[in-house]
DNA sequence: GGGTGCTCTCAGTGCGGTCTCAGCTTCCGG
DNA sequence: CCGGAAGCTGAGACCGCACTGAGAGCACCC
């Protein structure tokens, strides 16, 4: 947690830990860099007011240096700074000042929890296995080859194994963009992917919701 | 959605209608209360600046009601009204006018998911489960075949248990609009369930409330 | 330049789902 | 016991969803 006033580092770090969390604090943007770039946080909470080297600024290196952890903007007041462009500087979420401390906390644990699915390595559905370092999918052991469309499609499905999840959800996790391709292309993919599951035995693995999308479950 | 400018309605309504979110709106505080009181929400979204009864009041009077819903307030930009009474009185987040509407969305979701994880997954009704993830019913263990309607019809009955809920909050709930179909509609989709329910062995579980509605509860 | 694999759109098909209508049954007050 | 209102239900028309095969466009590789 990155802020230059000692009474919001000390009130953040009491509440923040006693939601469970581990805090280390930082005073300014050298410093946050620095540690920052150690890649062994979760979530960074950082102040756009910083003297010398702004928030902004302190994103914008993280970034560029390839740093992806989750970024927490924390603006003051009034509205001089654009949270749009926070968010284009590649944020993930934004907190104005002064801020309920029920948000701040709920919005840390949503990226956490983000952060904690994104970072699983392998995915396991019955005898499916969704690998994701390898980009790899395996069923009972035999390697399924899968063109990258198809993995972040099956990958999307697996990560939320016994629960369906819709086609425009799919778009966005599949293709980044809602308006990127048709729902239709949807059905298309997961037309190959059934064709390949069954081929591997696989058969009812990957179902219909009719209205809504697909889910994966083991039989 | 509160507001009592049109304006503001439609270009929200718009907005987070696509971003997946079902949206109904009110104008004033009397019908805001009326809609909230059904419990049927996932998130409130109330301007303070309301003629009549101010936003204040309203959610003042919902935790008075015992009504949990997540409130996310939204002011004028002028601090003439607090953030802390708000949040004394019970909001969940606050939002100042004139806001970013990623912003405004991100906030949203963050109640939403953190309303999803605590109503998460399965309502139980007696031997009844209905499992919101994957869309999908099921009577003492056996998996219930239901449309996407039939499925939001029952899913609306099963949340409130022994709780009579009336024709007009179904097609609210589970058509989205109170104007898609006529109350008759109602009443056929829940002939069809009741078909279906009772081949499954649950005969007196869906009950008719003459003059209002329908509820569900354990025999 | 031809070949290959991938992506995505398009148009067509079949079927399940949705909803209205009209007539019927049930309920309840008088 | 009667009549009207509320609720129920079978029939049927319409519609849109899910799926599929064909093929165009594209990048990459020999």
């Amino acid at each position: 947690m990155v802020d230059d006033e000692l009474g919001v580092r000390r009130a953040l770090q009491r509440g923040l830990t006693a939601e469970g969390m581990d805090v280390v604090t930082a005073a300014d943007g050298p410093s946050a860099l620095e540690l920052a770039g150690t890649g062994s946080f979760s979530v960074i909470l950082l102040d756009i007011m910083l003297p010398g080297l702004s928030g902004y600024r302190v994103l914008e290196r993280l970034r560029a240096d390839g740093v992806r952890t989750p970024v927490l903007l924390v603006s003051a007041k009034d509205g001089d700074y654009d949270q749009a462009d926070g968010l284009d500087l590649g944020a993930d979420g934004y907190v104005v000042k002064p801020f309920s401390f029920v948000v701040l906390a709920a919005q840390v644990k949503a990226l956490l929890r983000r952060g904690a699915d994104e970072g699983a390595g392998v995915l396991r559905v019955g005898e499916l296995e969704v690998d994701r370092g390898a980009r790899e999918a395996r069923f009972s052991g035999e390697p399924l080859p899968l063109s990258p469309r198809e993995f972040a499609v099956l990958e999307a499905l697996a990560s939320r194994p016994g629960s369906s999840v819709s086609k425009d959800e799919l778009l966005r996790a599949a293709w980044g963009d809602e308006q990127a391709a048709t729902r239709n292309a949807v059905e298309v993919y997961v037309g190959y992917l059934r064709k390949k599951l069954e081929a591997a035995g696989a058969g009812e693995l990957l179902r219909t919701v009719r209205g809504h999308g697909y889910l994966v479950a083991a039989p």
